[in-house]
DNA sequence: AAACAAATCAACCGCAAACTT
DNA sequence: GAAGTTTGCGGTTGATTTGTT
């Protein structure tokens, strides 16, 4: 496909904006919207590129723009839909009102990313001491992130093949990695689609799953990296499942652990209910009994 | 007060999807 | 259906600000 330079005039202004820039550009799209970004500069009486127009625009300019520090509920909101949807920061962005990509992103790389960073630090100490009782990577993030989304794979195993009845969950696994919203529109009658296995089995899960194993595989090398056969998922086995590594940790423990995921993974289904295709979620939504950030947005 | 380091964030770049001809 | 064009996205850069010595 050919593409032309997006500037092809050698003599445009780069750089940070001035004031007057800035109301030549608001002044114009407030007149007469943002139209065709390419024409724009020239019709706004603006020495710069449509690239540029736009992005001063969309991430700085824009009216609805929300500025100031991060709250802790959009904190929490950006950590969970990164998890799930990895960097895909118009996404991230599209769930939090006001806040554009461009500063999610900027979030994401400064402040959560140091976090994280200090975070495994702290648990470089603790993998030793945990090592002992087969937990060596509970404490680390990465890990624990893993270890979720494969508890949460083999419940959504589970739930389908009960749901299913006849249908091997190979079969719906492989029809809900494929899938598409043909097939959801054409199944109407069939058991709701998972959104875990569809996410597990999507090219999210597949790149969460690359990048998550090999932040585990540096958090737990130094540490023991013996353990690394063994499945993540043993360390965050369900209360009561006795054939799991995770038998060594207290019952009482585990079960709490597992019920902070539980809520966890429930305020994530609540965050994508009725977006990004608008897959049906299983039933524990309406169980909840709480207000989705959806409804409360739209 | 000066020098340096670290953190922050606006803006740029290149790619690819989406759209138009 | 192919070619051309526009738009949106994610990664990265670099200037500025803030903190530390």
């Amino acid at each position: 496909m050919g593409r032309t330079p997006c500037c092809d005039s050698k003599v445009l202004k780069k750089g940070p904006w001035t004031p007057d820039e800035d109301k030549l550009l608001v002044d114009y799209v407030q007149a007469n919207g943002s139209g065709n970004w390419r024409l724009l500069p020239k019709l706004a009486g603006l020495n710069r590129c449509g690239k540029s127009c736009r992005l001063r625009w969309t991430n700085y300019l824009r009216p609805d723009i929300k500025r100031g520090p991060f709250t802790p509920e959009e904190h929490k909101s950006i950590l969970q839909l990164h998890a799930i949807v990895g960097n895909k920061w118009s996404m991230i962005a599209a769930q939090l009102p006001g806040r554009t990509d461009n500063e999610i992103k900027n979030y994401w790389n400064t402040n959560v990313k140091k976090q994280l960073r200090q975070g495994q630090a702290a648990a470089v100490g603790e993998q030793a001491a945990l090592a002992s009782l087969g937990g060596g990577a509970a404490s680390c993030p990465a890990a624990r992130h893993m270890a979720q989304w494969e508890t949460a794979r083999l419940e959504a195993e589970a739930r389908l093949s009960l749901l299913s009845g006849t249908t091997s969950v190979a079969t719906a696994s492989v029809a809900a990695s494929s899938s598409s919203s043909s097939t959801a529109a054409a199944g109407g009658a069939e058991a709701p689609p998972d959104i875990y296995l569809r996410l597990w089995n999507s090219e999210v899960g597949d790149s969460f799953r690359k990048s998550a194993r090999s932040a585990a595989r540096e958090d737990q090398e130094p540490a023991n990296a013996s353990d690394e056969a063994a499945p993540v998922s043993a360390t965050f086995a369900r209360p009561g499942d006795d054939s799991s590594a995770a038998s060594n940790v207290t019952a009482a423990a585990a079960a709490d652990e597992y019920q902070v995921f539980l809520d966890l993974a429930a305020e994530d289904f609540e965050l994508f209910h009725g977006r990004h295709g608008g897959f049906p979620l299983f039933p524990a939504v309406d169980m909840l009994g709480e207000t989705s950030l959806y409804t409360a947005f739209d």
